[in-house]
DNA sequence: CTCATATCAGTAGCACTGACATAT
DNA sequence: CATATGTCAGTGATACTGATATGA
């Protein structure tokens, strides 16, 4: 006896948001690990690289790149800079914004934990091939262009 | 002047790591609106969701499917017991497990909200052709099932 | 006046460690 | 005794709202 489509219960298909959810999941909990000796957490690793490839940015402009309020990402900020892996400076030409730039300290905590992280995503894609894992970024890449461009609530 | 492929200051290319926590933020920010109606949060939603598919699931088991500790796991499914939306109930073949079910006001919840997350997924997936949004579910699914099998630290 | 940036204060949800009782 | 489940207590990092000051 055929089970119905709309019957969820029996259903063993999770909706794409689930599996996407699922996989930062694990993503995060092997990050944790690998982060931990380091004593600073995901999101903060994760704040650092956005500043390495995108030096200059403010604190604001970094919250809104990671959906979350300018207050939330002060709190990191002023961590960040706290331990030294960060230091801020006002920009002349709009003396609002305080500019955030990576220490020597922070590239070098980058650059110690890069080759770990990139066995993580190396592990991660192990049973995909080259043109799949390409493929699976362009579409990632296509998602987050779809849902980022909402205006903010 | 080429640019070194070790400079990741000027390689405009993220990891596929960060690609992925990118999508999970975007999709959380958005599901967040979606479900602030409700009063449940998305952890929430997502765990009635699970537990939709999968009956008879226990919150230990619940914790581990979702990367997080038992007790962590036990506070949400205090709460979700409290408004309502699941019960519990002693397993008579092993009398450790609390047997988690949900209740008719959690399944109205989950059909109340079905359509606009699926709204959201579409909206997600619009610019991926059918086949191509397949792949991307099975690229996701073999990255999960790479990171999952990892002995917990 | 408006908007954006940054900050301060208070609050809440979430996850953690550690300890413990109970059942297999 | 070893293992798994569930609970309780305490703690910390995170993100939120609301209010305020400053500069474009």
């Amino acid at each position: 006896m055929p089970q119905s489509s709309t019957d969820r219960r029996r259903t063993a298909e999770p909706t794409l948001l689930y599996v996407i959810k699922q996989v930062e999941l694990a993503v995060r909990s092997r990050l944790d690990e690998i982060l931990r000796p380091s004593g600073i957490s995901v999101l903060q690793y994760t704040a650092l690289t956005v500043l390495e490839r995108h030096p200059d940015l403010s604190s604001a402009q970094l919250a809104r790149n990671s959906f979350v309020t300018a207050q939330s990402m002060a709190d990191m900020v002023v961590t960040l800079q706290e331990r030294g892996l960060i230091v801020r400076h006002r920009d002349p030409d709009d003396r609002r914004r305080l500019v955030l730039a990576l220490t020597a300290d922070g590239q070098k905590l980058l650059n110690r934990f890069r080759p770990k992280v990139a066995a993580l995503e190396e592990e991660m894609v192990a049973s995909l091939s080259a043109r799949q894992a390409a493929e699976l970024r362009r579409s990632l890449g296509a998602c987050r262009h779809a849902l980022a461009d909402h205006p903010p609530h």
